[in-house]
DNA sequence: AGCTATTTGTCCGTATGTATT
DNA sequence: GAATACATACGGACAAATAGC
């Protein structure tokens, strides 16, 4: 049976963050796994010693926190916890990710050259129009899709790159070996929102689900913009962590 | 009457791709401001010379991306443009944002003094209890609430505190200057999820609208932690940018 | 309480272009 | 090439919510 971490009535956390705390715990220990179904109702009440309303207000708010899934009628199961990214780590995608624990695959979806319009010439800092490569892609953890990606190579400066973009292949080693480019810096600017609606079906998920999503500009050493992607993530998959140095004089 | 940018149905993106840059444009250069009425559906279809379905696509979107809101009878209302805040400025909460145009108040909700429990002695890396300054504080944006700020102050490390804090003052300051506290580094944890009702109550939103929660742990020149907040960010309200220096061998 | 006008919400059918089979 | 499916886009009709009288 699932060990649980004890409950103590007479600590100061409230009961129901305390369950919390217990059942993030299992999941972390990988007590539970990914896709596992948690203990009913009934048995969560015994084993942390709590009536169902105290059980069922923790199970929801791990549930908006994205960790678990409740199904009416069947149970409530194990969606697996956030994926840590360093916010620098700016790279790729996938570079971003401890390649250790990678059951990632990376899918293109689409692939096209088109003619920029004006927001992109505005991004690549070009005053007339120029041929883009435009990809999409997904990501997917274990066939639940954690990324779609949306992304932008100027055709003159990697010119017949077309081919040479498949599943599974990282475009920054192809910009970096076979072309040369070199990143300088990144600007990249992240918002929240609920997905539109193109973006919910490439995530199956549904309208009311956060998605993240990333604008990113890379300039190479002479400081000319030489990537423009914006990529969505799965807001209850991933979590971002950065260290700061404090000029605090 | 409002001067929207022009359609052009020869180009290739979609048009509700540009009625959405059109009104967004609007906005961004305030000639609608916020809480103002965008122009009834109908208005909008003859200015873009789009359908109703074409429009309401475009609204709907802006909508999720939560600068409008759409109200059913009513119209159709600007909630105004997200603030950028830049993901280095980990000082407070109002200090990252542009002093320059701040309507923000600062209220202090509760503050009290309490006994650490395990979460907290694990953030402050102690392994016995201690007493922490427990506040919780809300930050308003013209009567909206903007975000919500539970930070944790022990209270070895700022004796006498609590009577320093008020509405509108800066516990950055009076750290700096009452106690000659000096940061040098933080640990930002950053991560997207539903609201739990406590805090749909406090935001005064639903519980669809996805908020930030912002995990910080700030270090002294000690490396002691002396300072831990948890605070949340409407996800429709505020951007996160930054610029990275890419070390490309 | 009506009543009416305004505005958004939902649904219908249709046409067109683009993929996919 | 034909058949199918899908997304964009148009026009119309009615329902539902809001506000003012």
């Amino acid at each position: 049976m699932a060990n649980f971490k004890e409950v103590n009535k007479e600590n100061s956390i409230f009961l129901y963050e305390q369950i919390k705390l217990g059942i993030r715990d299992m999941i972390e220990r990988e007590e539970i796994k990914k896709g596992d179904r948690l203990p009913i109702e009934k048995e969560l009440c015994d084993q942390f010693n709590a009536s169902r309303i105290t059980v069922r207000r923790a199970v929801k708010e791990l549930e908006s926190e994205g960790i678990i899934e409740v199904i009416h009628g069947k149970g409530t199961f194990v969606k697996g916890l956030r994926r840590p990214i360093h916010i620098l780590d700016l790279k790729g995608f996938t570079e971003g990710l401890s390649s250790s624990e990678n059951h990632f695959t990376k899918e293109v979806i689409r692939k096209e050259i088109i003619t920029a319009d004006e927001f992109l010439m505005e991004k690549f800092n070009r005053d007339s129009p120029f041929e883009v490569v435009k990809l999409v892609r997904v990501i997917k953890d274990d066939h639940d899709v954690f990324s779609v990606d949306f992304a932008y190579l100027p055709y003159d400066v990697y010119p017949n790159i077309l081919p040479k973009i498949e599943d599974n292949v990282s475009t920054f080693r192809i910009i970096h070996d076979d072309y040369g480019v070199k990143f300088k810096n990144a600007k990249k600017d992240i918002e929240v929102s609920l997905p539109t609606m193109e973006i919910s079906k490439l995530f199956d998920i549904s309208n009311s689900d956060p998605v993240i999503k990333v604008n990113k500009v890379i300039n190479d050493n002479n400081d000319i913009p030489v990537h423009y992607s914006e990529y969505y993530l799965l807001g209850s998959r991933v979590s971002f962590y950065i260290d700061v140095d404090v000029e605090d004089e």
